[in-house]
RNA sequence: GCCCUGGUGGUGGAAUCGGUAGACACGUCGGACUUAAAAUCCGAUGAGGCUAAUAACUUCGUGCCAGUUCAAGUCUGGCCCAGGGCACCA
């Protein structure tokens, strides 16, 4: 009975390459049983893997472990997300090449994840950057064309210098690029868009579907969707005949308050609104806001500037002649790009009208009403003709209809959402599938000639373009139509369009007639648990329920959102910070598995937080998981010759010391599987891992009165609770117990109610709240029974002495609190 | 400014319904084993008071201030702080 020392490097390996073989993690897409799909979100094959790829990955490992062993045919699959900048700018800077990169990327970091004991099906790998993939994620955005989804258009868009590209509206975060972080500038460029706005209500309604998901994602979604009801006003331009000025409002109440009228320096008609007079300065006016960048723009908040058109618009309900001006806080792609300006009642409009000696009326009046400052409260309307007296919310109806009625409004609603700009003028992407023709113009490939390849004829070294402008091949091609000369579009398609719909390809990863079947990805997805970064929050995440959405409406599929659940952990600190490597925080997996073995990392990373919540790494957890880990070794190793695979015992006639033994373990089985299936606790789940081991130590400890039927039960039940979290050490145990199949092919254990209740309990006796005593008492007594007892207290007659009991509140199986005056 | 999330010992965190606050760890301290160290095992550990140092007893304690209740980390109202998101969106 030598305890044996655990030398997890050896262990690992051996699994590892038994598990490479038996491939035990297979999906299968016509199993019985019940469907269930774990996922997480794909990594990006930056080289190595992180402290944050672990965390991600052996949550939903875990997951997927547990489901499985409760019965569930469980798929979870892993890809790569393998389009994008860094093999380019690896590729300009080393003169590499990009799919060399990446690919040796892949491969060093797939051998890490296998390490880590990740039960993926390897078979369903998915790779966006190999033609296999993209051929789909090209016939996709045919599709998309077809359903009218897929549009040109030239629009002023973000443009990064840096990065020498395009981006979404949604890659743009405080004026800067989301990749590198430089300034952002508008360009006027014609490019590919998906029409994301037409699922704009869909999009907002739906996530109140979503009670899987949290309501942080869902409230920056709600945002960034930016819903606003309120009405659309027609004002006449006073010097121009049959010319109109919309202006969108969520507050038609104030107007009555109007004195005049803002556009955007892109505004349409801006030159038509422009009095000769007026056409120097703004123009001037125009040229300077073409040139500040968003940054900019940003930061002259408060501080607006603008100039007068000399036109004016007569307000309809009062008459009154306004002044139209162009000031750039108007925004030309929100609205209509013009603005009804009420000075006392908006703080932008105050400022201006302060600024530039603008009137001002006080429509709305309230308790807080101070002459001279601005009043944006509730109110009622004066100043308003017919309407005074309203109260403000009912006005905006009552003069919306109004305007109705007389043909110059009607209400409207807006959204924030912009249509997804897809184009980018880089090289590491999937061709944009459309080519130009001077005969028929706009035409899209054939779908029988996708893929359109990516060429390898380029050169990386030449700056200012897109490498891929640079292919002597790529640019020309017949058109499909007339099959005379045409040109390819030379752009590629924003890497988000590839990850929108990589986990629909999962489902039928190998098909090379479609992008997947409809009968089979309608059997798996919606996606039961999605775990990932909440960087993705609102870009990939709204991206992957717009490409559904799409796609049933291309009758590709049967369902409304890809993502049931949605679980998004945190970060992975060090010493209190984000791990980076320019802070020289970080932690590298290698050596973790090299130094304790994945397991350790495994049961570390979940262990001392709840998945959502940030984790911090310290070398002394680690440590502490490691010895852990040995602890159980050891247990086990010193009593194999006593465990039995086949153990049995009547509880009836177990001793009470036993009793308590079996009774601990079902206690543990009960506590562990609430907490993986309420929102995976794995932080309590693993105390609880350590208290039965500890339960197990001291059942232990006096070797005469062993019963090792109750013994093989309670180290046998631990060993497949721990196996979802600790998959080398629990194999590796159960192997070296005699056993001929695999603890992963075990189902989850059951536990007893009946068992898994104390047969005593604690009961807290308090005198007015205050803790008096505590006493055994059996399970269930009666209320009366627990009354005698606690007022048969000592200490409790001694607190009661000289009162009067006032009353008496009994909680049954817990509490007696006796009340007194 | 608006929205979301959180605030509990020296630290990470635990606590279905309102019912023993601090589970389980880390750290620290003490002990056992050892020639010694490592490893391992056992014990103590929220702050204070009273005693003689123990036992016993007792007060305070879940960001702050009120409230509801026999009873509040948990519920209600009002604040403060931290992290995150959005922001000239009319």
């Amino acid at each position: 009975m030598l305890e044996k020392e655990y030398y997890p490097q050896q262990i690992e390996k051996k699994w590892c390459e038994t598990w490479d073989k038996t491939k035990p993690y297979k999906a299968d897409n016509n199993s019985p049983k019940p469907k269930y799909y774990a996922l997480s979100m794909l990594p990006y094959p930056s080289g190595k893997l992180h402290m944050g790829h672990v965390r991600n990955y052996t949550i939903t490992d875990v997951i997927a472990r547990f489901k499985k062993a409760q019965g569930y045919n469980v798929l979870h699959p892993m890809g790569w997300d393998s389009f994008g900048l860094p093999a380019e700018n690896a590729a300009i800077q080393h003169n590499a090449d990009p799919k060399k990169w990446t690919l040796d990327n892949i491969a060093y970091m797939k051998k890490q994840l296998k390490m880590l004991g990740l039960s993926i099906d390897w078979d369903r790998e998915a790779t966006t950057c190999l033609p296999d993939y993209y051929k789909w994620t090209q016939w996709l955005f045919l599709q998309l064309y077809k359903k009218g989804l897929a549009y040109k258009k030239t629009a002023p868009v973000n443009w990064c210098e840096k990065c020498a590209t395009v981006l979404a509206n949604e890659q743009v975060i405080e004026g800067k690029c989301w990749r590198c972080g430089s300034e952002v500038t508008k360009k006027n460029l014609s490019q590919w868009f998906f029409k994301i706005t037409e699922y704009s209500e869909e999009l907002l309604e739906d996530l109140d579907k979503l009670e899987g998901w949290g309501d942080n994602v869902k409230t920056m979604q709600r945002n960034w969707i930016g819903k606003s009801q309120g009405s659309l006003l027609k004002f006449k331009v006073k010097e121009i005949e049959g010319l109109e000025i919309p202006v969108y409002t969520t507050r038609a109440d104030t107007a009555y308050g109007i004195t005049y009228l803002v556009v955007a320096p892109e505004y349409k008609d801006i030159e038509k609104l422009t009095t000769p007079e007026n056409k120097e300065q703004v123009e001037k006016y125009r040229q300077n806001a073409k040139k500040l960048s968003e940054i900019e723009r940003l930061s002259n908040e408060r501080i607006k500037t603008g100039v007068p058109l000399g036109t004016h618009i007569i307000n309809p309900f009062t008459g009154r002649v306004c002044p139209v001006w162009v000031a750039d806080y108007a925004l030309v792609d929100y609205g209509t790009g013009a603005v009804m300006a009420v000075p006392y009642h908006d703080e932008r409009d105050f400022d201006f009208a302060k600024k530039y000696n603008l009137p001002m009326v006080q429509v709305i009046d309230g308790e807080d009403f101070v002459e001279g400052k601005v009043y944006i409260q509730k109110g009622t309307l004066v100043n308003s003709g017919e309407f005074n007296g309203l109260d403000a919310q009912k006005a905006k109806e009552e003069i919306t209809k109004y305007a109705i009625k007389n043909g110059f409004g009607e209400f409207q609603t807006q959204f924030r959402l912009r249509d997804w700009l897809i184009s980018r003028q880089r090289y590491w992407g999937a061709p944009i599938p459309v080519v130009y023709c001077p005969n028929c113009g706009e035409v899209p490939v054939d779908e029988k000639d996708l893929p359109v390849l990516l060429p390898e004829d380029v050169d990386f070294s030449v700056k200012g373009k897109s490498p891929i402008e640079t292919s002597p091949t790529f640019r020309y091609t017949t058109c499909p139509k007339c099959g005379g000369k045409a040109t390819r579009d030379m752009d590629t398609m924003d890497t988000f369009v590839c990850s929108s719909w990589y986990y629909m390809r999962y489902t039928d990863a190998k098909n090379d007639k479609e992008c997947f079947n409809r009968d089979i990805i309608n059997k798996w997805l919606p996606v039961d648990q999605y775990v990932g970064g909440i960087e993705h929050a609102i870009l990939h995440l709204l991206y992957s329920r717009f490409f559904t959405k799409a796609l049933r409406d291309c009758k590709l599929l049967d369902f409304d959102e890809p993502f049931k659940n949605l679980l998004t952990q945190g970060m992975v600190l060090k010493d209190g910070s984000k791990m980076s490597k320019s802070k020289g925080n970080t932690v590298d997996p290698d050596e973790i598995y090299q130094n304790y073995g994945a397991d350790t990392a495994r049961l570390f990373i979940l262990s001392d937080s709840p998945p959502a919540r940030d984790f911090d790494w310290t070398d002394a957890g680690v440590e502490g998981c490691y010895k852990f880990i040995s602890r159980v070794y050891r247990l086990y190793s010193k009593y194999q010759d006593k465990i039995s695979l086949k153990y049995n015992f009547d509880v009836k006639a177990l001793t009470k010391k036993d009793e308590n033994m079996v009774r601990e373990v079902h206690i543990s089985i009960k506590k562990i599987t609430n907490d993986i299936e309420n929102e995976f606790q794995f932080n309590t789940v693993i105390s609880r891992y350590r208290e039965l081991t500890n339960a197990i130590y001291d059942y232990i400890k006096d070797e005469n009165s062993i019963n090792n039927d109750v013994l093989s039960f309670a180290l046998l039940t631990l060993l497949k609770l721990i196996s979802p979290v600790c998959v080398f050490l629990a194999e590796e145990i159960y192997s070296q117990l005699g056993a001929q199949n695999s603890i992963h092919e075990e189902p989850w254990p059951k536990y007893d109610e009946a068992l898994a209740k104390m047969s005593q309990i604690t009961l807290i006796v308090q005198v007015n709240g205050k803790i008096k005593d505590k006493i055994e008492v059996s399970q269930d007594s009666s209320n009366e029974e627990l009354e005698a007892v606690a007022k048969a207290s000592e200490r409790v007659l001694e607190a009661l002495s000289g009162k009067t009991i006032v009353k008496t509140i009994v909680v049954p199986n817990k509490l007696v609190n006796i009340v007194v005056k």
